[in-house]
DNA sequence: TTTTCACCTTGATATTTATCAAGAACATCG
DNA sequence: CGATGTTCTTGATAAATATCAAGGTGAAAA
């Protein structure tokens, strides 16, 4: 329970809270152990949730009609996810997959809401948070709207070469991982991957790929 | 002022105001006439403001690099609108562009922040609208991701005949702005408009759009 | 070591969508 | 009424992307 405690503290949003209300809240859950491939929720779950990751990595992430899969973000540790139906009752938009051997603590709304009533300010900070979430959205959908492939490709690398130091990062996302982020197939995203190298923008073995020019993925992104 | 107030009791959020507070909005602010094609706000702009419909029509849109517009949704009379800058502090992702000739009202965050406070409640109302918008946001990402241009513009007539006595609609959209909400050109529109007419699904005519098989449009985005 | 399996890679091809161009239909205004 | 400008329409073409198929590669398991 410490334990809890203790990552609860450096959290982003309970970090602000007073520590006893930190314990209340540890006091109120139980880890639960996710397998790689198991879900939390399901997209269509009417689910009142607060999550807390504590290990692994979940992915939230949508299933069409005809079962592709897209994923719009994913949530590392200390990450804290508030479900939709929390606020509206209504069913879950997405699901959330843990695609590693994780480990999350949840609250259910009536248990958490007395909790976070007691700082008005936390209600703002909702809305704040709620707000960074919409803008993720728009950056999704102004990649889908007016980006090809390669250029949701160049962000998603970008993102991953977020450190201006790191030239070469692990391979930890499957093309088809790969794919399901960019809403393409893993054939599309190979030949792209490629089309990157031959222009000698970076390089890819199977296990590594080495950035050689971040600024042309940039200028890929905003022309000039 | 009167008739600010009055339209502020059916307004989806101050409605459940008390009589006074609505007064003291109504103290705080003034019309604001904008012409078709002018803008409440812009891309970039820091905005902390909340706005109130009282008549005409508003586009929320973005705008690519490339100049390219796309509209996610729109405000009609009624409608209040939170500045993402309120809740952040950071630029608009997108622009607010009155499509007809419009009266809006305008609160900026420090003026209205105090009557908002005076209701526990009301903060957790602004977190379940936001929800709301993200669910908006999450079924444009859903149309981008998975479902063709004709799917896209299906969901768009569906809309349009939202109520299923109406048969038949006026043709207030041209095709461009049609373009701009399915993210795709006129051109593809209109063709596909004529491949549904020819289809029997719908009749297409300069000036209206008569639907003959509804149907047929929601089987195009659930097969089966 | 061999087998197995998941993943990657590449080619060939079909489909979808964008773009350019030109003409037709319509509304507006002088 | 004619002139003007916008919107619609259609054809031709190019580009982007999806899909299917087949073979290659490497890692883990037997």
């Amino acid at each position: 329970m410490d334990d809890l405690i203790k990552k609860l503290s450096k959290a982003e949003f309970f970090g602000n809270f007073p520590e006893s209300d930190r314990a209340a809240l540890a006091e109120l859950t139980t880890p639960r152990r996710l397998r790689s491939g198991e879900y939390s929720c399901y997209q269509g779950d009417i689910w009142p949730n607060v999550l807390f990751v504590s290990e692994g990595r979940l992915d939230w992430s949508m299933i069409s009609v005809a079962g592709k899969e897209h994923v719009l973000f994913s949530l590392s540790p200390y990450d804290v996810f508030f479900g939709h139906s929390i606020f509206d009752d209504k069913p879950m938009p997405a699901s959330l997959k843990a695609t590693e051997n994780s480990i999350v603590y949840r609250w259910d709304r009536k248990v958490i809401l007395p909790i976070l009533y007691r700082h008005p300010e936390t209600l703002w900070e909702i809305a704040g948070m709620l707000t960074g979430t919409m803008r993720k959205a728009r950056e999704i959908i102004y990649g889908l709207a007016f980006q090809p492939v390669a250029g949701r490709l160049a962000t998603l690398l970008l993102d991953q070469f977020s450190d201006p130091d790191d030239v070469s990062v692990e391979r930890d996302l499957t093309l088809n991982a790969i794919a399901s982020r960019v809403a393409s197939s893993p054939e599309v995203v190979c030949r792209i991957l490629h089309q990157f190298q031959s222009e000698g923008v970076l390089e890819v073995t199977r296990a590594t790929i080495t950035l050689h020019n971040r600024s042309a993925l940039k200028d890929m992104l905003e022309p000039e």
